[in-house]
DNA sequence: ATGAAAGCGCTAACAT
DNA sequence: ATGTTAGCGCTTTCAT
């Protein structure tokens, strides 16, 4: 018979599942959570019970009275884009497989904003927060006034007292220029913000090959600034023979703003970019790029902040691994 | 001063506010949610407490005396899909606003997941879920044994007794094929599931101009069934002048394909998409879409799920809207 | 192996 | 305007 949507006829609780069966509450709880021996009979009548009253345990009592919520928190700037997306998505996934459930707040790169919501998380209880980012000693502190246990996400934890992972942005981008290096481009330009670590890793390999720097264009991780740098790029294409792109999604952008300059790729100009997003390998021509391990991500800094444990120096770094594709000139 | 990250000096609680402002608990309680008159000279010495002592409420304790834990669950197919993600994100903003959190879950198409979910959810004492996806009754009448209310967040109210909103698919495909036959198109392919209501607007459309339907892709939603379907067409382009596409996420792995095959677009085949991407807006071409309202089918289906109030005709019925680009040969 | 009971932090009805 | 208190549903110590 179809109640109404959302129309239950009571709560059941855990007092009528025990009465039910004949037993006390505890008995019901170490039945479910086995916190003591249970006889074999007791439980299976106490099991009966549950299903047939359809019992559900309430987990905000739980939550009260253990003082934890099995809940994690994460803060990205945009889980629209690709890369928070299934880093989210991936998150999620980790947590869930560990009895976690994940509550994703877009925090739009405003510091005030992650603190804000760091302490909607932590008065939701939350058994730890996620952030990703940019940070300094004084947000550490502030973090770390919340009471809530964090970890930095997509970061490696150079500042003294806090957690975190992060994939070596530098050593990709260095990998991946490098990689144009090969191919013999001589004049590589740089795509994306250049206060970013692939900034870096993408002159030490021009350094390291006697090669000077290609024009820089300085741009935002967003779409609309992907499309300006390839327009930007396009009409400098005399100077150019290869491009760095920070991201998948800058990346796709710019290859637009290519196509539009009827400029080959890499006929015309060489592309490389990074995140391995399902997007890059579906874009004409598909993109070589710096594959995060996303997964990886994910699960050390779930376990990270969960057990509290201080990483060693090879498990906070992350390695990228690059993705030959057709954008860079590989057949 | 720097503590441990996640190292709490103890957790502060309503009593100590009280003891500190000296004040009863409850006057806590009316300072902070106007249950009750407060002189001003107190309520200001409360606040004050509650600053100094960095007080944040138990929302788990809240929850429990309340029965209500200001949370929704969203089970949505993949988050990492665009227009999922896009949703997702309108979701939270829309409930945030509220002083709602969300709980965002993937549910991979999995009917057996999407009931786990949904108890998952419940015991966790959700005040609602956001479902996506094909329900039939039976499907009712499982979610409503769950206890949760629940609404359908991309799909129109067919069926007794289930809220929800969703965008008129149908006649958004209609539209955008219409719009084809306008520039005069007359073979037109349709790439998506037939079992998906753009199917039937492609049809629809066809069938108003007295056109005969051209060859249909049947493919997931997915990059890679994009991909083979836009190789598929390719290979049967002498036959087609155009094609509809039931997402562009399927759109752009599409124009890869047709690129791949060197096939001009909209020169050799006009395309026109779904859903209004981002993506669509910075691809080669750009896509010609039908956006969807995702921030009003957001709000909406927050709405329904919150005050439980059954739609009016036209409120559980949304419409895209075309955006004309390059790829349908718009100049 | 099972039961009784305290108490997690909060709200609200009731008393003052 | 403010204080007292019961109880939300659960876990767990301590008895039995």
């Amino acid at each position: 018979m179809a109640t109404m949507p959302g129309h239950s006829s009571r709560k059941v609780t855990r007092k009528d599942v025990a009465r039910y069966a004949g037993v006390s509450d505890a008995v019901v709880s170490y039945t479910l959570n086995g916190g003591a021996p249970v006889a074999p009979a007791t439980a299976d009548r106490v099991r009966q019970a549950v299903r047939l009253l359809g019992y559900t345990p309430n987990a905000s009592a739980r939550a009260l009275k253990l003082g934890s919520s099995n809940m994690i928190g994460v803060i990205v700037p945009d889980s629209t884009n690709p890369f928070w997306a299934e880093l989210c998505r991936s998150v999620e996934a980790v947590a869930r497989d560990k009895g976690y459930a994940v509550l994703v707040l877009n925090g739009y790169d405003s510091n005030a904003l992650r603190l804000e919501y760091l302490q909607t998380l932590a008065s939701r209880q939350v058994d730890g927060v996620l952030l990703t980012g940019e940070i300094d000693e004084l947000d550490v502190d502030r973090f770390n006034a919340t009471g809530v246990p964090w970890a930095m996400l997509n970061q490696p934890t150079t500042i003294e007292g806090a957690l975190g992972v992060g994939v070596d942005l530098t050593a990709g981008a260095r990998d991946a220029t490098s990689h144009l290096i090969g191919h013999g481009y001589k004049r590589i330009a740089f795509i994306g913000e250049v206060t970013d670590p692939r900034y870096a890793g993408w002159l030490a390999s021009l350094a390291e090959a006697g090669l000077g720097p290609g024009p820089v264009f300085d741009v935002p991780f967003t779409r609309a600034g992907g499309y300006a740098s390839g327009q930007a790029l396009a009409a400098a294409h005399d100077a150019v023979d290869a491009v760095f792109v920070s991201s998948d999604m800058l990346g796709s952008a710019v290859l637009r703003a290519l196509h539009e300059a009827e400029l080959a790729i890499p006929g015309d100009i060489a592309v490389v970019s990074f995140d391995g997003s399902p997007e890059s390998e579906f874009s004409w021509p598909s993109l070589t790029t710096v594959r995060q391990p996303v997964q990886e991500l994910a699960a050390k800094a779930v376990a990270q902040l969960l057990h509290r444990e201080q990483p060693t120096e090879d498990e906070h770094l992350l390695k990228g691994t690059l993705i030959l594709r057709q954008s860079c000139g590989c057949p």
